[in-house]
DNA sequence: CATTTCGTAACAACGTTTGTTACATTTGAT
DNA sequence: ATCAAATGTAACAAACGTTGTTACGAAATG
């Protein structure tokens, strides 16, 4: 695995919140469906209320549940909230000899190149909303919308 | 950093390369600009003639050079050739709770997203040429082609 | 006031990546 | 032939990020 899955995860626990609108889902319950530790979910959930994806309840039969219509919530902004901007394609972490012409510029360039890779992935993401993948998980036969 | 700099490493050495056509240049000058070890960089050679992209000689005066015109080498031969297919965007390592209605199904779908998002990655650098990336490097002041 | 649940800190386990040393192998020059 | 230059690759340590786990305080409900 590359990286994190908090946005894996937190799609699937979105989803989760999506098809049960009528309670608040608690974190161990979510826990179970991804088959992680409570902790993980807090986090991931700490994070989603940050942005106001969600709101939670604390005390028993608190939890968690939508806060906006899941035609209303990107991926674009799921991504943001718990794994932030996109576009982490392994940078160049070092100082290049500034002696050498290419030394001197490539960090520059590849910047260039990854802002338009991330910005290629945004408009995916920005493309498709929540409802989107719940319809998908819905309607595991069908091809894919849009 | 997230994952690794294999991509970006490979894009700047290969970069040196082509602005130095006449001769091979050794790991140990490339490690140079790229401010990293020798060794660092023979890994990525090693990947990188693996996939026919230079050629490298040993001995004294040996060292790499491009195999092919930095027009016909695209990004996305580069990043296949040294950092595997695109699209390792953090997925979903566990197994789902399958009595869940959305845990049987959310890795299928999330693989699709996945793939969408690769598939946008994947056009923005295979209409990246090597050449495009020294032609950047060598006109700092310009904005960016195409 | 007891129970449930969240929020968060702290820490261990694990895997990945990078850098480094070491050494065998190949090649070219003298 | 021998030497020097350079690659190819294995082995290993250090650093880092992620995940899972325990623990415990805070908040809310009845």
């Amino acid at each position: 695995m590359a990286g994190n899955c908090h946005f894996a995860f937190a799609v699937h626990v979105l989803s989760v919140l999506c098809v049960h609108p009528e309670a608040a889902i608690s974190s161990e319950t979510l826990a179970h469906s991804v088959n992680t530790n409570a902790v993980v979910i807090r986090r991931l959930l700490s994070d989603l209320a940050k942005s106001g994806l969600i709101e939670t309840q604390r005390g028993p039969g608190g939890g968690s549940r939508l806060a906006r219509a899941a035609s209303e919530i990107s991926l674009l902004e799921i991504h943001r909230a718990v794994a932030g901007e996109i576009g982490s394609f392994g940078e160049h972490p070092n100082t290049p000899a500034q002696c050498c012409p290419v030394g001197h510029e490539i960090k520059r360039v590849l910047e260039d190149v990854r802002l338009r890779a991330a910005k290629a992935v945004e408009i995916e993401y920005s493309n498709l909303s929540l409802a989107d993948v719940v319809n998908a998980v819905n309607a595991p036969q069908k091809s894919r919308e849009s």
